[in-house]
This record gives structure tokens, C-alpha cells and sequence, in this order.
DNA sequence: ATGTAATGTTAGGATACCCAAACAATTATT
DNA sequence: AATAATTGTTTGGGTATCCTAACATTACAT
């Protein structure tokens, strides 16, 4: 096999997570008014200038982004095809436990980096949910018929 | 506010994805047998001797684990702790993926990388589930029972 | 016991990320 | 228009992670 120097995720074809959740933002901040900027990422990722500067011109190396020195950053058709992908799955995740009783705000939140920093609440009703499946009759039921229904 | 020029996650107590998964894979070696070699470690991770190694050394100086070269892994207190933590969030998460259905060899290695990592398999399960909650009666009242619960 | 196989360590490199401080460009204000 | 305020970039540092190759140690076999 080759050597493979770089990180293995981007060689792969695979983003890393810091890049998939920069790329979540902006396709949130685009859709909301068409372009994103330096300052408005850095604050939605809680990262400094400097940070999210660097970011998006790695971004705009990989060809995800748009992006001329202070100017207007959108995505590329590669970035918000990836972005949608993401976006899906955090759109997943995130009804899921709203639908497990996570307030909207945690499950947000939560959504975006399960598991490695779960909070406490989410953890709380992923448990009473697993307990209760395994008690309630009516779950229980409701449950069987839905692994029955994968086949 | 004072300068942090080390990586944030480590400053503020908490640990890196990477040293996560590092110190929970240890945990399920040596709660099997006592003690983790490197090289099982790092058989166990994906990743090379020499990356293990090194990420081990790097635990130990967090005192994390108590290591000497060439000898044998194993948790310190703290270690074990945060180990035993780690590893309860990621139960509760792959016995919610087997009870959605996800065969337990899918649920095990997505518990372990919630977002970003998912599986089509989990996504769909997820999917499923959520449309399920919304249409079928019976787990649609076993739901609102369990969000009920919650107060 | 001694040499080979298996394991583990170090050295040398690379990328991803992050930040603060200094500098540059843009925008807003007077 | 000229200056002040805001925003964006660069520079200079750091840590975390990973890998291969070369070297060291330990374990195994004959």
C-alpha cells in the first residue's frame, strides 16, 4: 500500500470533524442570506478570527468553499452537496431526541457532537427511554412491530 | 481572562476525542484481563505501534494510566474513573441502536463516533424510527407517555 | 544460550487545529 | 474625504495525532 502522509480522513475522501461542522455553518449562515462571513462562522463555532480564517482557506483549498481574501464565502456545489449530507444527519439526530424529550436547545447542541460531549440531560432521557422499552407494554409492543417492520 | 495556549479540551479538564477512545478501549482490555499491551491497544484503535505508544506516554503524563516501558497498561484511578464514565454513555448509546434495530457489530463501532461517523444502516434505523413515532398509534401514545414521564 | 520473531520505542516528518498579536482592508461616522 | 471602528489576514507559536523507518527489548524456539 502507498504511504499516506496526510490525515488519513481527508485522504480518504472523508472530512474531518472540525471541517463537517464548519461546513454545517456556513451552509446554515448561506441558506439563511445566500453568503457567510469570516466573523459570523467564527462566532456560530465559538473560534477565533485567526482559526476560522485559516478554516475556510483550507476549505477553499479542498475545494468546499469560495472564498477571495474579504470577501463573501459561499459553497462550492462539492461543499453543499457534503454540507446537505451532513446537515441530514444532524437533522437526524437532532429530532430524535427532541423526540426523546431533549429541549430543542440541548438537542441542537448535542446533535452536533454525539457522543463525546453528551450532556447529562440527553443521557438522562437516552436511559429512561432504553427503561422504559424494556418496561412498558405498550413501547414494547409499539417497538417489536417497528424491528418486525425492518425486514 | 488568562492566556491558554494548550488545547483547550485538555486545559479545561476535559480529554480529546482521540484520548477518549484511547482510554476506553484500555478499559475493556484490562477489565478482561488485568492489564493492555501496546500492542493490543493499538490493534484495538487502528492505529500504529508507534501512534499508540505515543498516545499512551501522553496519558500516562495525565496521569491517567500507569505506564513503564515495555511493561504492562493499566488505569490509574482517575484513569478508571473517567474510563468507566466514558464507557457508560457509550453503552447507553449502542443499546439504543440495537433496540432501533442496528445489528450490534454496526451499533458498537457507530456508539463509539455518534455524528460523524454514522452509518447508512444507523441513519435509516434512526429514519425509520422517527417516522415510525410519528404515524404508528400505539408507539405514538407509548411515546407521549414516556415524554409525559419526564416531569 | 543464542538467535530470531514479535513487541515496543524513538526519531523524524507531516497535517490539522487553535490562539494572540500585529497588520491590513473595509465600512461606518463625522 | 479623513478618521475611527470593525472585520479580516498574516505571522509566529503550540498541542494533538498520525505515520514510517530505524533501533531496542523481550519472548520464544531450537
Amino acid at each position: 500500500m502507498a504511504k499516506d502522509t496526510s490525515n488519513p480522513k481527508t485522504k480518504s475522501g472523508e472530512l474531518t470533524e472540525t471541517t463537517e461542522n464548519y461546513l454545517k455553518r456556513i451552509l446554515w449562515l448561506t441558506s439563511s442570506k445566500g453568503f457567510a462571513r469570516i466573523s459570523e462562522i467564527a462566532q456560530l463555532m465559538g473560534r477565533s478570527l485567526s482559526s476560522t480564517t485559516e478554516a475556510v482557506q483550507r476549505m477553499a483549498s479542498m475545494d468546499l468553499v469560495n472564498y477571495t481574501k474579504y470577501g463573501k464565502i459561499t459553497l462550492t456545489e462539492k461543499g453543499k452537496k457534503i454540507a446537505e449530507e451532513i446537515n441530514k444527519t444532524y437533522l437526524v439526530l437532532s429530532d430524535l431526541l427532541v423526540l426523546l424529550g431533549v429541549p430543542s436547545d440541548v438537542a441542537i447542541k448535542d446533535a452536533c457532537s454525539m457522543e463525546h460531549q453528551i450532556s447529562a440531560i440527553t443521557l438522562d432521557r437516552l436511559k429512561k427511554f432504553i427503561e422504559m422499552a424494556e418496561t412498558d407494554p405498550k413501547l414494547k409492543e409499539a417497538l417489536k412491530e417497528f424491528t418486525n417492520g425492518l425486514k
